[in-house]
DNA sequence: CTTCAAGCGGAATCACGATTCCGATTCTAG
DNA sequence: CTAGAATCGGAATCGTGATTCCGCTTGAAG
């Protein structure tokens, strides 16, 4: 059993960490999170072998959380919301927790066996949830997984860089949805860009 | 007047930055830049006196190159087609040479003089073709240019990680782009996503 | 063909953070 | 209350690159 005193300061690191994390990004220096957190590096590192697991500590109870949510849309929204609800969320997410989409980065190829648990089940709902909103009629038939988790990645990535006001965010998203519902009524007006 | 013998450096610093800025982003060595030009390190300082400012150099160039590219579209194309033609280019640029993005990045805050200039020279450029697009009913007349260089943010940052194969993100363009024209027919058909 | 300032190469220096180490401090079992 | 193990704190160490320095080379003016 965890020393009493070990067991918090795991969690005032960790919640330090965060706290930083969200501040400065991945280049936050581990002397910061230390004294955030009120506590000497050497009680980090006790912790968290290093700082990317460190990071990676975080990151796994935000997918979580996310996963989570998942769950719950998955019995509790009708599956023509849940799409467009679980993809706001995620962006939503990043716009606040800088990072998060490092770790949604490539939702399928690096190692790190628990992450990679994780992004297949990230993936996973996506494509439920896309699947699902698809069959109601409200997401155009020909769009695929892997366009829908680059569109994902880049709401993301904007929204993380912190630049745009959320009224702005919002508006962009509410374009991209438009543009992934299905034509309204005559099937010919498409076109690509070139 | 430059020695002949320096002049030729130069351009073969810029051209070797250049190659391995697209192949390892920023994080690149100043080493690996001088050994691909053939070059000692000390060379490469001497043109540039700093990473930074080398990057700029680049970043600069292609900027200026986009710009020149607006300048063409500005009188030979269709105000309908420029917009989404220079959009698709911008993009297309991020997904090959990277960190590209950080110049787009804040198109208007920021500092550092000449760059400034570009910034705004970019952002104006865009609010034409937008104003275009617009009038000519190509693009829906609510989308205003803070959501639109949101979107363009997001797609080059998307690009730009180079994960996604070419034809990907076509689609997730397109998506994009249908979006951003103007409902078919009925008007009454929005909503957001939420 | 000299001369010598502009340029060159690349080893040495610096800066900055991550990570390690270890004597000093707590916990907590007994 | 006391010993011993588990933790601490944070100074010292390491590694990695950017940047500086300087003796050597080379272009080109006279």
């Amino acid at each position: 059993m965890m020393r009493s005193d070990a067991a918090r300061n795991r969690a005032k690191v960790l919640a330090a960490a965060e706290v930083v994390l969200d501040e400065q990004g991945p280049a936050a220096r581990m002397d910061e999170i230390a004294r955030r957190a009120g506590v000497g590096v050497g009680t980090v590192y006790r912790h968290f072998a290093t700082k990317e697991a460190l990071y990676a500590a975080i990151v796994a109870a935000r997918v979580d959380l996310l996963l989570r949510e998942a769950d719950r849309l998955r019995t509790a929204a009708e599956p023509q919301a849940a799409f467009f609800t679980f993809f706001t969320r995620i962006v939503a997410d990043a716009a606040t927790k800088k990072a998060l989409t490092d770790a949604l980065r490539d939702a399928g190829v690096d190692v790190k066996a628990e992450q990679t648990d994780q992004r297949v089940r990230m993936r996973a709902a996506l494509a439920e949830f896309l699947r699902g909103a698809q069959r109601s009629g409200a997401v155009r038939p020909d769009v695929d997984l892997p366009a829908i988790l680059a569109l994902l990645r880049g709401a993301s990535m904007a929204a993380e860089t912190g630049e745009y006001s959320g009224p702005v965010l919002d508006r962009a998203l509410a374009v991209l949805f438009d543009g992934l519902r299905p034509p309204a009524y005559p099937p010919g007006s498409h076109r690509s860009g070139q």
